[in-house]
RNA sequence: GGGGACGUAGCUCAAUCGGUUAGAGUACCGGCCUGUCACGCCGGUGGUUGCGGGUUCGAGUCCCGUCGUCCUCGCCA
């Protein structure tokens, strides 16, 4: 006659952040790891770890197992939570305030000892991290930011939801696309010989929703480049792809700025300033000299072209006649550049940006210093320093040559200033959208042009004289398009456009891109033949989500916010791919490798 | 594809001008400890200096190659 046991049950009541002294007197199971030991010979403490927190569990010395416990092992502690004395709180924790002493102890799973240790901050190679990304994600400070990102990305849904936006997913096996960033190729078995690509974006296929009248769409989509990485680029990323129909730039605009206001506010409880302010690519370059600008410091370029046609320095004066431009960085005195500030990081900045040096002058109205200063004799300086808005003291920069070149240089100069002084406030978020971008850019290699953002945004101003031009003619350099950019703190966080939805536009696009008759039927019939049904004139946008997330969180570089990041050279040292394969895997697939069995 | 930095104990790092047996902290193992909270104290194990070659009486250190990680230029419609 056995009478039935109930099996204990090891599940937990509570998770290791939840105890507080209100729980005083309950009976409590926890599970968790095992975070750091304090073995007192008679006395023994844990604290015990899960996504939620950490609780002291006590353990007396009737618990022969608890000295066998190791780092990391996984159990299950019952007990009655108890108030710790006054002297034996622990403020730095939520649960400090209690504690468990534990009737009944089970190991639930042992460990080998961690490769590095969890319960420290140390920083640890990112090598040994990637490799054991299972138990870095252990550690609580990262693990932190996969949680902030799943809240910021939930919020962002619950926004678009609530402006009846409808969430499709479009395909990961599709079509391989001539333009843009190389794909990544997946060979099919069934057609020999034939290759899906993974999409670089969803681009096409939310077009075509918007001719099939779905009206507002959104995805989180998951997007592939083959290029080259870096801190803030993978291989795979994550978009929150948009698109709407019957709508121009205001309407994406506002959208996203009521979009990016709630979920600032619902993920992080920070109030971001609607509005963006707006600003067209050309104010952008000629105020910034970059298309990204970070406008929470000043330190905005200055013209210094008319002054430089009528100068005798030479340099100047050639740039300007030869069609080019000069502008000056002026640089507040009290920010103190030293000459060999200027001769040397600075010029080196310069020159990387493709310039022949950096002339610079300390403004002064007896002529300054610095190798301009012989320019500027007499009535020259004052001119000048009216010119360019400068001080006694300011330190001038000054770039001359084409519009392009002399935008890079001081945009440079300009960003590297920024960092080293410090001038940008920390801790807050400052959006600009960038819009009307050139429509083409020339290819000096291929002698082609190219599209600036992709070859279906629509053109700004078609009457300019494009309908007409050649595909060779340089007029179409000075062409702009309705292609727009979300910036945030001098980063790029997404772009989009208004589309063309009229078949005639796209294939005259197609033809200035280069590609023929016969190439759009094949790579692009399908597009081309739903623009010919009735499609609504449509715009859309795409946000980085690596980007965003990363940045909301202080950091910069996106590998923080993925879970199962790859290394620069496109590797995951996890598990272990890429990869060989076994040869009827490739049999099958119709493929031969054209490289050696080497690493076999 | 180019440039730069790095690679030493499980982890984080040190090692003088090229010179004795490559050290420290931490982790781990053993011992002690009933109020710690990154507990403390005592003792111990642990090294193909990424790999291959060269120079040298002698290489962690210098040279060449190679592999890996990171940053970056090109690239990323």
């Amino acid at each position: 006659m056995t009478a039935h046991q109930p099996k204990l049950d090891w599940r937990r009541t509570h998770t290791c952040g939840q105890l507080r002294k209100s729980d005083v007197g309950s009976s409590v199971t926890l599970n968790g790891w095992v975070h750091a030991r304090r073995d007192h010979g008679g006395i023994y403490f844990v604290d015990l770890r899960d996504r939620y927190g950490l609780t002291q569990v006590v353990l007396g010395a009737e618990h022969k197992d608890a000295v066998k416990l190791g780092p990391e092992f996984t159990i299950s502690v019952h007990g009655k939570v108890v108030a710790r004395d006054a002297a034996n709180i622990n403020k730095e924790r939520p649960t400090g305030e209690v504690e468990v002493i534990v009737d009944r102890l089970e190991i639930l799973s042992r460990s080998k000892v961690p490769p590095f240790q969890i319960d420290t901050d140390e920083e640890v190679a990112l090598e040994t991290r990637l490799t054991y990304r299972y138990l870095d994600l252990r550690r609580p400070n990262v693990q932190k930011n996969l949680v902030h990102r799943s809240r910021f990305i939930n919020a962002m849904r619950r926004a678009f939801e609530a402006q009846n936006f409808v969430e499709v997913e479009t395909p990961i096996l599709t079509k391989a696309t001539p333009e843009g960033a190389r794909d990544y190729l997946v060979p099919s078995r069934v057609h020999p010989g034939e290759f899906y690509a993974l999409p670089q974006s969803p681009q096409i296929f939310k077009q075509l929703l918007m001719v099939s009248g779905l009206d507002r769409y959104f995805q989180v989509a998951r997007c592939f480049r083959d290029e080259d990485l870096r801190a803030d680029r993978q291989p795979e990323f994550t978009q929150l792809d948009m698109e709407m129909s019957f709508v121009e730039e205001d309407d994406i605009f506002k959208t996203w700025e009521q979009v990016l206001k709630a979920t600032f506010k619902d993920a992080m409880n920070v109030d971001i300033q609607t509005p963006f302010p707006r600003m067209s690519w050309i104010d952008a370059m000629e105020r910034f000299g970059v298309d990204k600008p970070d406008v929470r410091f000043g330190l905005e370029l200055s013209e210094a072209g008319e002054w430089a046609a009528t100068c005798e320095f030479m340099v100047f004066k050639e740039a300007i006649a030869k069609g080019g431009r000069v502008k000056a960085l002026v640089v507040p005195a009290k920010l103190e550049l030293s000459r060999k500030d200027v001769e040397d990081t600075l010029t080196c900045i310069a020159k990387a940006a493709g310039a022949g040096g950096l002339a610079w002058w300390k403004a002064g109205k007896e002529g300054g210093v610095g190798p301009l200063a012989r320019f500027c004799k007499g009535e020259a300086a004052a001119s000048l320093m009216k010119a360019i808005g400068a001080s006694e003291g300011d330190m001038c920069l000054f770039a001359a040559g084409p519009r392009n070149q002399v935008w890079r240089v001081l945009g440079d100069i300009r960003t590297h200033l920024g960092k080293r002084f410090a001038l940008a406030q920390q801790g807050t978020w400052k959006f600009t959208w960038v819009t009307e971008f050139p429509m083409f850019e020339w290819d000096a290699d291929s002698k082609r042009w190219f599209s600036a953002h992709h070859p279906f945004t629509a053109p700004r101003d078609w009457d300019l004289g494009g309908a007409d031009v050649g595909p060779q003619d340089p007029k179409l350099g000075e062409l702009f398009s309705r292609a727009y950019d979300l910036v945030m703190n001098g980063w790029e966080l997404g772009s989009g456009s208004v589309r063309i939805h009229k078949t005639d536009v796209q294939q005259r696009i197609f033809d200035i891109l280069g590609i023929g008759a016969e190439e759009q039927q094949r790579k692009f019939g399908f597009l081309l033949e739903a623009l010919s049904f009735g499609a609504p004139p449509h715009a859309g946008f795409a946000i980085g989500l690596d980007r965003l997330t990363a940045l909301s969180l202080g950091m910069d570089n996106i590998r923080d916010v993925v879970a199962f990041p790859k290394t620069t050279s496109a590797a995951d040292l996890m598990c272990g791919a890429p990869s060989i394969v076994a040869p009827e895997q490739l049999t099958e697939v119709h493929i031969k490798t054209a490289v050696p069995p080497a690493k076999a």
